[in-house]
DNA sequence: AAACAAACCTGTGCGC
DNA sequence: TGCGCACAGGTTTGTT
C-alpha cells in the first residue's frame, strides 16, 4: 500500500513528534514482524535507547538511534505506524508497541506498528553492517525525493536498459520508491504506454518523464498521500491523505479519461500488477 | 538481462 | 445470509 509519498508523510510525523524520545520497554507480539532477526533482538537492541532521526530511503523508514544502531520499517502492504496515548485501546494486528518516555510538554505515549497482512518489518541493525544485515536496503537505487535524480542521470538509467517501463518503474533496484499507484499516474502525466521501452523513448519522452516524476511525487507529498476506499494507508495519527482524489488513472477502469476527455481508461496488467493508462493520451 | 509466476498473509467486496 | 472467488498500496525467489 504505502509508496514513496505515504512513507515520507509517516517520516515527517515521526520526525516532529517521535524524534527526541526515549524508549522505555518494548512488546513484541507477532513474531514475524521481527523475522529478519528476532523478538529477543528487537526488545533488546531498542529498549533504553533515544531515538534521534527520522529518514527514509525509498520505501524504508530509518531512525537512527543513540546506540548507534538504526531500527528499520518496512510496511509493505497494510503496515501502519500509529502514535496513542499510553493505555490506549490497541487496534487488531498490533504487532510491536515501543513504550515512549513522558517529557516536557506530553505524557507517556506508545508508538504502534500494526499490520493485518504480516508482510511488513520491523528490525534493529548495525548501519555500518547494512550490506549484510539487509541487503535490499544497500542495493536500493535512486531515491527521486531524497536524492538528485537529474534528467542526465534518468537518461543514463533508462538507455543503459532494455525494459518495460512500468516493471522499471516499479523496480526498487533502479529508482526507489514510486510503487504501482504513482507509476500509473507518472506515466499518464509523462504521456507514455506503460509497455514502452525505456531506451526507445527519445529525448522528449526522456525528458516527460522526468517532469513527470518530478511533479507527481512531490503533489502527493503535498497532499499527505493517498488513502483509498479501505483506509488502510493512514498517518501517525489516523488521519488519511487526500491525493487519491487527483488520480487520473489509478482505479479507474472503464471511465472516460479525465485529461483527454475522449479517451477511456483501459485496465492490463504488467509485472503481476494491475496497470491503468489512457490509450489516448499515452503513446 | 528481463519478464513471468508463485509465494508470503489477511480482509473486503462482489456475483450467485 | 452465505459461499467462493478476485483482488489489494510490496517484495523475494525461482523459472523461462
Amino acid at each position: 500500500m504505502p509508496e514513496l509519498p505515504e512513507v515520507e508523510t509517516v517520516r515527517r510525523g515521526l520526525h516532529r513528534f517521535v524524534v527526541g524520545r526515549h524508549v522505555q520497554r518494548v512488546e513484541v507480539g507477532r513474531e514475524r514482524t521481527v523475522r529478519r532477526t528476532s523478538r529477543q533482538q528487537l526488545i533488546d537492541g531498542l529498549t533504553g535507547t533515544t531515538i534521534i532521526g527520522a529518514n527514509r530511503r525509498g520505501k524504508y523508514l530509518l531512525l537512527p538511534l543513540d546506540s548507534g544502531d538504526e531500527v528499520m520499517i518496512h510496511l509493505r502492504m497494510s503496515g501502519q505506524v500509529l502514535i496513542a496515548d499510553a493505555g490506549a485501546v490497541r487496534p487488531p494486528h498490533t504487532h510491536v508497541v515501543a513504550h515512549l518516555a513522558p517529557g516536557v510538554g506530553y505524557g507517556a505515549q506508545e508508538l504502534w506498528f500494526v499490520d493485518p497482512r504480516t508482510f511488513g518489518e520491523v528490525v534493529v541493525f548495525d548501519p555500518t553492517n547494512v550490506a549484510v544485515e539487509i541487503p535490499d536496503l544497500a542495493r536500493l537505487g535512486i531515491d527521486p525525493i531524497a536524492d538528485d535524480l537529474s534528467l542526465a542521470v534518468l537518461r543514463r538509467l533508462l538507455r543503459a536498459r532494455h525494459r518495460l517501463l512500468k516493471p522499471l518503474l516499479l523496480d526498487q533496484h533502479v529508482i526507489a520508491g514510486i510503487g504501482n499507484i504513482y507509476a500509473d499516474e507518472i506515466l499518464h502525466e509523462a504521456r507514455l504506454r506503460p509497455d514502452r521501452m525505456s531506451d526507445e523513448l527519445g529525448p522528449a519522452g526522456e525528458r516527460r518523464l522526468h517532469d513527470a516524476i518530478h511533479r507527481i511525487l512531490p503533489a502527493a507529498v503535498s497532499a499527505g498521500g493517498s488513502t483509498l476506499g479501505d483506509a488502510q494507508y493512514v498517518d501517525l495519527f489516523g488521519a488519511g491523505g487526500s491525493y487519491q482524489d487527483a488520480h487520473r488513472v489509478y482505479g479507474r477502469t472503464g471511465e472516460r479519461c479525465i485529461t483527454c476527455g475522449v479517451g477511456w481508461i483501459r485496465r492490463t496488467v504488467s509485472a503481476q500488477r494491475s496497470t491503468h493508462f489512457c490509450p489516448r493520451c499515452q503513446r
